[in-house]
DNA sequence: GTCTATATGTTGATAGAC
DNA sequence: GTCTATCAACATATAGAC
């Protein structure tokens, strides 16, 4: 993704080092000022370096925005299949999906909002950067498929609104953290504690098929 | 709240006007840009005033974002009060609360973020502003209360968490409608449409009493 | 690749004439 | 209460010297 192609190796590899810093700072300032703070001006500060400087490294500001999302997705799917790789297939998989995607969420705020909201008003992810995403999303939705005809969920668990419900689980839990206890660990955190107990109400709903509304 | 205190109450009926309109913009551009982009320029615009007239209606654009907070607040207690006027005490209210919650962070985006979440990096509303807020929350906990005692929910209902839990569902679904379908009404929302069958879980999972984990 | 200099726009906020 | 004028910052972005 940050490779750039040039006839030098070693300056392309400088190159590389000088764009993957101004990410590096790019993310710390989502984390500490939220994600609308990212500008070109600050990030150069922090390089050392003066604003037009930056240009030589990045079209535009939009551009960076792009970079980021694309390192973030990076980061989530990297920090997910770690912690998913002894996971059976299925609910297993579903549980220990969830407990990361929410433990990442709440140690990179900045980078997370960028993914899940669109807080940046006039941002818009490019297809590409938007690509690896989707990607993630349709994995969740096989191990749902995978779960039900294993039978350790029901089969209605087999859908498109039974995933919706699953992430609306998960980004409830994650933006209650964050508005309500911005800080605090996953483990500390009052919202975040609760996700075990969130994951065994979806799991209960659909185990025991759907009774009738009141 | 926007009663300001003069010795002719014709021109201080003017200005409360002036004062509610230049709100009613505020609120338009965060409907229409994001919360962020209320500016105390783009405010005088819509007025056809300029800038420096409006502070001597505000005295910051700080004071504008708490204004603005201590409309939503009240806004959402209007629309909630007016949804639960026939409820009955306890489930049906919790269950017609949340619904309008939802509908109405839907109708409200701008607001509804202003209140739920931080969207603007400098701004923390202030304890006056935030009151009410604490108020409406502490009103839902109650129906929780009644619930359980009524058998309508199990004792376990009657906590904290129950409560952390139903504003993580309620929560989700907005973030997600929002992030996810932008625009689209509570009743064409795909994440909204699972309002109901988010609370029959809640309710599912806070009748019959917890299972074990897997 | 870095810099200075600059163009052009925006913001929040104040002073003071009318 | 409105305006003009102004300030000090800040932003994105470009041109061109070195």
């Amino acid at each position: 993704m940050a490779t750039s192609i040039s006839r030098s190796p070693r300056i392309a590899e400088r190159r590389d080092r000088t764009v993957e810093a101004a990410l590096d700072h790019a993310e710390a300032i989502m984390t500490e000022e939220g994600a609308g703070a990212v500008t070109v001006s600050e990030i150069a500060r922090r390089l050392g370096m003066r604003a037009p400087s930056l240009y030589k490294y990045f079209p535009s500001l939009h551009a960076i925005y792009d970079a980021l999302f694309s390192r973030g997705n990076a980061q989530v799917a990297n920090y997910m299949n770690a912690a998913t790789a002894t996971s059976e297939p299925g609910l297993d998989h579903l549980r220990t999906a969830s407990r990361a995607m929410i433990r990442w969420s709440i140690q990179e705020p900045g980078l997370a909002s960028l993914l899940f909201t669109r807080p940046v008003p006039g941002f818009k992810p490019s297809a590409e950067a938007f690509a690896p995403s989707q990607a993630m999303w349709q994995l969740w939705r096989h191990h749902l498929t995978v779960a039900a005809q294993r039978g350790e969920l029901a089969p209605s668990a087999d859908s498109d609104d039974a995933m919706r419900m699953l992430t609306v689980l998960i980004s409830g839990i994650c933006s209650q953290q964050l508005a309500n206890q911005p800080g605090a660990s996953y483990e500390d955190g009052i919202f975040s504690r609760l996700t075990d107990e969130g994951l065994d109400m979806f799991v209960h709903r659909y185990t025991h098929e759907k009774k009738g509304t009141s």
